[in-house]
DNA sequence: TTTATTCTTGATAATAAATATCAATATCGT
DNA sequence: ACGATATTGATATTTATTATCAAGAATAAA
């Protein structure tokens, strides 16, 4: 098994765990929308929209709120992070590990978003959570500027 | 002459310099705004609507869109900047210095907003920017989780 | 398997934040 | 003071997201 359908499964056991735990149904339609999200969205940061327009492609009779519900419940069942990079427009990414965090930097002339990890940071981070004793849950870090390519012009 | 009333001047002179540069004008709204607004929130983050009311006692006639837009004016002058902590309202928070960067962790029980800085995370920061050869504007670090009180409980 | 209960779905309406419109007014250089 | 241009306030519009609700689907019980 390739690291990607390891990965998906993984996500795949988290989330049936949250819906049995919450006592929620298993849908087909949700299966689909899971498929769509962990088959073509790994590391990149889809829309509401736009997965719903790619989702409607094959399977034209689900509807646009069903789409919003289930991302959502991919956000609270831990398997999806929702960022927000100023546009007005929540977006969805399908998480790669429950441990692994990775910040962006996004480039406000073409949009294009380079992703980031550094283990430096992390620790910092935590150490003034300590500091303060503030319960980490989640943190987001994202740097706007130029990208390399629109810095030449 | 104060620290705090020193800073409101630096500031001051920023804005009229973008309003010239911009070739636009100053008008008695802009003041109004500009002085409740670094009067009364520095160190808070003030959304549209609660700036609004605020100024709505003292000066009545002054509109909804009008603050808005004013609003909008400082974040382009770098007066001021914009967060968003997940609310889905946009919140200004009127700027210390030009240099001075600093983040912030929301407690998501209480709402409470606890200001940090730390010169090893900014480091960091621009060193992956560096290798990546991104031009950085501007950054924002968020850490969601729960305060010291609501961890009590 | 049938029934009962509860959750989910899809279509659409509603909400809420932010922006656009526009006539009247204020500002500023000449 | 005049003329060009920007701003204002009221309101309408846009846009993302959430709520509503009857009909249908999934699970548990009988």
């Amino acid at each position: 098994m390739t690291p990607v359908a390891k990965r998906k499964m993984e996500r795949r056991k988290t989330f049936n765990d949250y819906i049995a735990r919450k006592q929620l149904k298993s849908t087909k339609q949700r299966d689909t929308i899971f498929n769509e999200f962990f088959n073509n969205y790994m590391g990149k940061h889809v829309t509401v929209e736009e997965l719903y327009e790619d989702i409607k492609q094959n399977h034209p009779s689900i509807g646009f709120a069903t789409v919003y519900r289930t991302l959502k419940l991919f956000k609270e069942s831990g398997i999806a992070s929702e960022r927000n990079f100023g546009d007005g427009k929540a977006r969805y990414e399908p998480i790669r590990s429950e441990t692994e965090h990775h910040h962006h930097m996004i480039c406000t002339e073409c949009g294009q978003i380079v992703e980031f990890a550094n283990m430096q940071i992390e620790s910092c981070l935590h150490q003034v959570a300590k500091l303060n004793e503030f319960g980490v849950a989640n943190y987001k870090l994202e740097i706007y500027g130029k990208c390399s390519k629109c810095s030449e012009g």
